[in-house]
DNA sequence: AATATTGTTCAGCA
DNA sequence: GTGCTGAACAATAT
């Protein structure tokens, strides 16, 4: 599930649950999930603020951080008795309660790290798309430096941190831009859009998501099949492959 | 049974 | 150097 949103929500869910309890010890079930770095270390200390770049989560434990990259299917689930079925990763709290680090697929990641902005800077990560500090100028100064297809740019991480194949989709639908189109083909005024439409796409999905309601009805999401009807423009949804990813789009408005 | 899956990385090639 | 493709990782659901 998880591209930026979904992190989000996991960050949110972190920060109700797992801050300021006394880990009394982390049980790894799997350890292929596991960095480098000794998660032992984290016992006695407490996670005291959590924050997320992209689709990386930082959780605070005093001169180090936890860091975790949840993969293609990896997910939080804060708990008292029985640990989820797919739990690769427990830490056990001194006042009973449990959070698991749960990954059916096991492509994900979980370390330490001595800081985000470390982290950051040493895996060449580009800027969360959410940050304020995010602008449109920012935004024109990525796509002068790369070449190739929109979608792709939108899908790397070096360069925008934190969408993948759902949001990548969904922000061009919503900019009526194909997926396929060479990133020096777009006019200002669809670099202006797309940039809008990036922010707009993830924190409405941040917002319904946080409500624990779902894809409202004109999103691309809720139509990935082909021959669909589009919702905003009545054309035909088709299927293609894109930056080596199974790739939805509006057949009509989506030049 | 065959196919698909919200991510990342790397080899091989143009 | 850049970008693209396919494969690999792994475990499930349809």
């Amino acid at each position: 599930m998880p591209e930026l949103p979904e992190v989000e929500m996991y960050t949110r869910y972190f920060e109700r649950h797992a801050l300021r309890q006394t880990i009394a010890r982390v049980r790894v079930f799997d350890a292929r999930i596991c960095g480098s770095r000794k998660l032992s270390q984290l016992a006695g200390r407490s996670f005291e603020r959590v924050q997320r770049h992209g689709k990386h989560l930082f959780a605070d434990a005093g001169d180090i951080w936890l860091h975790i990259h949840f993969g293609m299917s990896g997910d939080l689930a804060y708990y008292f008795d029985e640990p989820p079925r797919f739990a690769r990763l427990v830490f056990d709290f001194e006042n009973g309660a449990h959070l698991a680090y749960e990954d059916m697929r096991l492509f994900g990641m979980v370390d330490l790290t001595p800081s985000p902005d470390i982290y950051i800077r040493e895996h060449g990560l580009g800027p969360d798309p959410l940050d304020p500090q995010f602008n449109l100028r920012a935004f024109r100064a990525l796509l002068y430096k790369r070449r190739g297809r929109i979608k792709a740019l939108l899908m790397s991480q070096e360069v925008i941190a934190g969408i993948g194949n759902l949001y990548a989709d969904e922000a061009l639908f919503r900019s009526s831009i194909d997926p396929r189109r060479p990133i020096d083909r777009l006019r200002d005024d669809e670099a202006k859009a797309l940039f809008a439409n990036i922010r707009r796409v993830l924190q409405e999905t941040i917002d319904f998501k946080s409500r624990g309601a779902d894809y409202p009805g004109r999103f691309l999401i809720q139509h990935r099949e082909e021959g669909e009807r589009c919702p905003k423009c009545a054309g035909t949804i088709r299927r293609t492959i894109v930056a080596g990813r199974t790739t939805y789009y509006c057949a009509k408005h989506q030049r």
